[in-house]
DNA sequence: AAATCGGGGAG
DNA sequence: CTCCCAGATTT
């Protein structure tokens, strides 16, 4: 069995660049709210927010957040539609849900303590690869790779691996590259200095080699390669998806709010009713009888159109008509309740797209 | 392996 | 406009 996978580590001088990495992160690591203690909890709430999210982005959730629910005793005991309220707005909205239910986890299984094993640890809820390591590293100094797209991004330079980032089977390349490369001594401050790195200094575009601590240790800054690394299939463009939406009240000024399913996109967030709109109908037909289907016969549309909005999804486009409408008579979705202004805006999480509506509805209103 | 799941910021 | 971000889960 060979010791090595990758023939660029059989000459690589692995101590000294755990020296130039951590030495450089020791100096110039940014006071991030979730660096201010080894809290596991408090590590776990930001690297589940910090998924497929900047940091400056996730810096106000997470100190609104903490603030509210400070222990995994709070989380696992708080309210769903809390927590989900909490979250409105930073999206990817199973991540919150599947969190509190690895809090709950937690707190009745291992008695309110984050488990300290790769084994353990990654069965929990919404606890994959990369969050594994990455909690086991920073909180407890477990020396398991945490690797996430910076960090696939500065190993692919450094070592001038030209596999495609985009394959989910890539991913144990730099696994297992960073189990090669992590330091014992410091596993915390090695792993969060890759990623610190790849965020300042080995960005995706132009790269600020001059400024990098171990750009003598890299093949690709040596090749003159960077702007080729990493190698990353670009993905298939996005479909558009027609939709109408009414904003309606009723004759005491409520407004009535529809909750999604428990499943698929936006889960478990409420919204204004909205229909899908056929091809070869306008969108207030469709709108009109999928409301006097679902909701009452009594609805009447303003005649002119409220707003006309675009919500761009990762993988799909929303194009909603939005409306205003007055509705009365006994409601048959079971989903739906009548809310006032201010519990809308308080209690209820909505997704942003309908947060723009509801803007756009009171923006007109006044 | 490919698709799904949000939203925003940078170039 | 395109890319991509401290990814995980489902199909």
């Amino acid at each position: 069995m060979k010791k090595f996978d990758l023939p660029q580590l059989e000459d690589f001088p692995i101590e000294s660049f755990q020296q130039d990495l951590i030495g450089w992160f020791t100096e110039e690591m940014r006071d991030l709210p979730w660096r201010k203690d080894q809290d596991p909890y408090k590590v776990w709430v930001s690297e589940i927010m910090l998924q497929q999210t900047r940091v400056d982005t996730v810096i106000p959730y997470f100190n609104r957040f903490i603030e509210q629910f400070p222990t995994i005793e709070a989380l696992a005991t708080a309210d769903e539609e809390k927590v989900l309220k909490a979250w409105e707005g930073l999206g990817y909205y199973s991540r919150v849900r599947n969190l509190q239910a690895a809090v709950q986890e937690v707190h009745e299984t291992y008695g309110g303590v984050v488990p300290n094993t790769p084994e353990e640890i990654s069965r929990l809820k919404g606890v994959g690869p990369y969050t594994t390591g990455a909690v086991l590293s920073i909180a407890y100094g477990v020396p398991e790779p945490a690797v996430d797209g910076n960090v696939m991004r500065v190993i692919s330079r450094v070592l001038s691996i030209w596999d495609d980032i985009a394959k989910p089977s890539s991913r144990k390349i730099f696994e297992q590259a960073i189990r090669e490369l992590i330091s014992h001594k410091n596993p915390s401050y090695f792993n969060q200095a890759l990623m610190e790195l790849g965020a300042l200094v080995c960005t995706p575009t132009s790269p600020s080699c001059l400024l990098c601590p171990v750009r003598e240790h890299c093949h690709a800054f040596h090749e003159g390669v960077t702007s080729e690394l990493p190698v990353k299939t670009k993905k298939k463009s996005t479909k558009r998806v027609r939709l109408a939406s009414a904003i309606l009240v009723d004759s005491s000024g409520k407004i009535v709010l529809h909750k999604r399913p428990s499943s698929g996109l936006l889960a478990n967030l409420w919204e204004f009713p909205m229909a899908e709109v056929n091809a070869f109908s306008t969108p207030r037909e469709d709108l009109v009888r999928f409301i006097q289907e679902h909701y009452s016969e009594q609805v009447e549309l303003e005649k002119v159109q409220l707003d006309k909005i675009e919500h761009i999804f990762s993988h799909l486009v929303w194009e909603v008509d939005v409306f205003v409408g007055t509705i009365s008579g006994s409601i048959k979705e079971p989903g739906a309740r009548f809310v006032t202004a201010d519990e809308l805006e308080g209690d209820y999480a909505l997704p942003v797209s309908h947060q723009k509506m509801w803007k756009s509805f009171k923006a007109e209103r006044k």
